[in-house]
RNA sequence: CGGGGUAUAGCGCAGUUUGGUAGCGCGCUUGCAUGGGGUGUAAGAGGUCGUCGGUUCAACUCCGGCUACCCCGACCA
């Protein structure tokens, strides 16, 4: 991508009222803007990290043999009065009614629709496991929407449903999403825990929540020091740093972390209440036991800056980051040379398969140094006269303080090299 | 929903006390110079001062209602 051709809108200040830093960077990098209170366009560039992000999720989902739908936002009363949420559910849920006078609501949630659904796609026990996915815009009216995309009224998940005939069969899958929550937050280059945690207004019965940790998190974990033992503290609310962590490994201590994942046994109660059977093998309809499982894919976007930032801007984990490489020229505007030699380099490395942001603007060198460290751009390539004389190109990563001279005969190769 | 705050150009702010119909910085446009860390210079574009009403010869400024947004809390993915 050229530059000059792109919307790169970065800015030198905050706007007012925006304290997180996820928030403040994301603003400040031209990666969304807001419309209300909890309500964000995203932008280009931020849009390109939230794909990557669903990419990700997608692939791992894929690999599990979770299958791809998709269903409606606007959902009629009626399911919500079937499962008994359309009056429990609380205010969060965003109710109105359409032309014809029926209450209606933007779903926060997905439960009722697939249920609904499959009791009547499945009718045989040789159907079971199956699991189904989407990557769709759920809508919850917070009460106080906060922290720019970490909370927010709509936003993006990626919520998943699974069916079976026994809790056996619910446990193997649920251990299938954990083992892909863990490959998914891992591939996101993410530091991550799972935490055993409180079941809330989904329901049911086993639970787990998979945190980024950071200090800036909602959540207090706590931890184990010798083990994978983790807990939200709703959970163990008289827990103390010191005390003897409850697997027997080690002692607790305290983190925090932001929530971006969720998974639950969910057992009966939804199937129970859409009479959602199939038939045994001995011909007996059986209630199927369910299993769901959600990922924040746009609080991840966020919740990945918190973790990775530093005073210059954004630190992009390499996975999710809207570019791969900005080249930076040097005195192009004056220097055939140069220009010559950034735009086979642009046109090769976009060949080889990346990302390449290529910084055409007649812009100070400053100007482009630091729009690039904001945004967050991994690996840097300097192009200038000085470089072209000796043959080399100037490489500096992100997260690195000093550059490296690389021969220019082996850019491509290094570059490769970092990915694989 | 309770408490606190803010609303003036795309963004960050001053001006309001002491009413006289708007200003600074950044950004944007154009010229010239500069060209390895947000460069300098000159000339420009851009605002019914959140909204409705009141007081007044006159309201960004004073008074009242409303709305929106932000922060803390409770709540929640």
């Amino acid at each position: 991508m050229r530059v000059s051709h792109y919307l790169l809108t970065t800015q030198k200040e905050s706007p007012a009222g925006a304290e997180t830093i996820s928030h403040q960077l994301m603003l400040r990098a031209g990666m969304i803007r807001a419309l209300g209170a909890g309500l964000y366009q995203w932008l280009p560039l931020g849009l390109r990290v939230l794909r990557k992000v669903e990419h990700i999720v997608r692939e791992e989902m894929n690999a599990i043999g979770c299958h791809e739908i998709l269903m409606p936002s606007v959902q009629p009363a009626e399911i919500w009065e079937e499962s008994g949420r359309w009056n429990t559910f609380g205010p969060e849920l965003l109710k109105f009614k359409d032309r014809h006078e029926r209450d209606t609501c933007l779903a926060p949630t997905h439960e009722e629709a697939i249920t609904s659904m499959m009791r009547h796609e499945l009718n045989s026990y040789k159907q079971l496991p199956i699991a189904f996915y989407q990557i769709q815009t759920k809508f919850r009216d917070e009460m106080r929407p906060r922290a720019g995309i970490l909370r927010t009224r709509e936003f993006i998940m990626k919520d998943a449903y699974s069916f079976h005939l026994d809790i056996q069969s619910l446990q193997e899958t649920y251990d299938k999403f954990y083992a892909a929550y863990t490959k998914i937050f891992t591939k996101l280059g993410l530091t991550f825990r799972a935490a055993r945690a409180d079941t809330g207004s989904i329901g049911g019965s086993v639970s787990h929540e998979f945190h980024v940790i950071t200090p800036s998190g909602e959540d207090k974990l706590a931890i184990s020091t010798e083990s994978d033992f983790c807990t939200n503290v709703e959970l163990l609310p008289d827990a103390k740093e010191g005390d003897a962590s409850p697997d027997g490994k080690g002692t607790l201590k305290f983190t925090r972390g932001i929530e971006v994942g969720h998974i639950f046994q969910l057992g009966d109660i939804y199937s129970k209440k859409f009479n959602a059977t199939v038939l045994t093998e001995a011909g007996q309809p059986v209630i199927m036991q369910m299993g769901c499982y959600g990922i924040g894919v746009s609080r991840i976007v966020a919740a990945a800056i918190e973790q990775c930032n530093d005073e210059k801007g954004i630190v992009w984990p390499q996975s999710i980051t809207p570019f791969d490489i900005v080249i930076i020229p040097m005195n192009m505007h004056k220097s055939e040379r140069v220009q010559h030699a950034c735009e086979k380099l642009y046109q090769e490395l976009t060949q080889a398969g990346f990302d390449v942001l290529f910084d055409d603007r007649k812009e100070r060198p400053g100007v482009m140094f630091a729009d690039a460290e904001l945004i967050g751009i991994p690996h840097r390539l300097v192009i200038g006269d000085k470089g072209l004389d000796a043959n080399i190109v100037e490489y500096k990563h992100r997260q690195k303080a000093e550059s490296e001279e690389i021969a220019s005969d082996e850019i491509i190769d290094f570059l490769k090299k970092q990915y694989s």
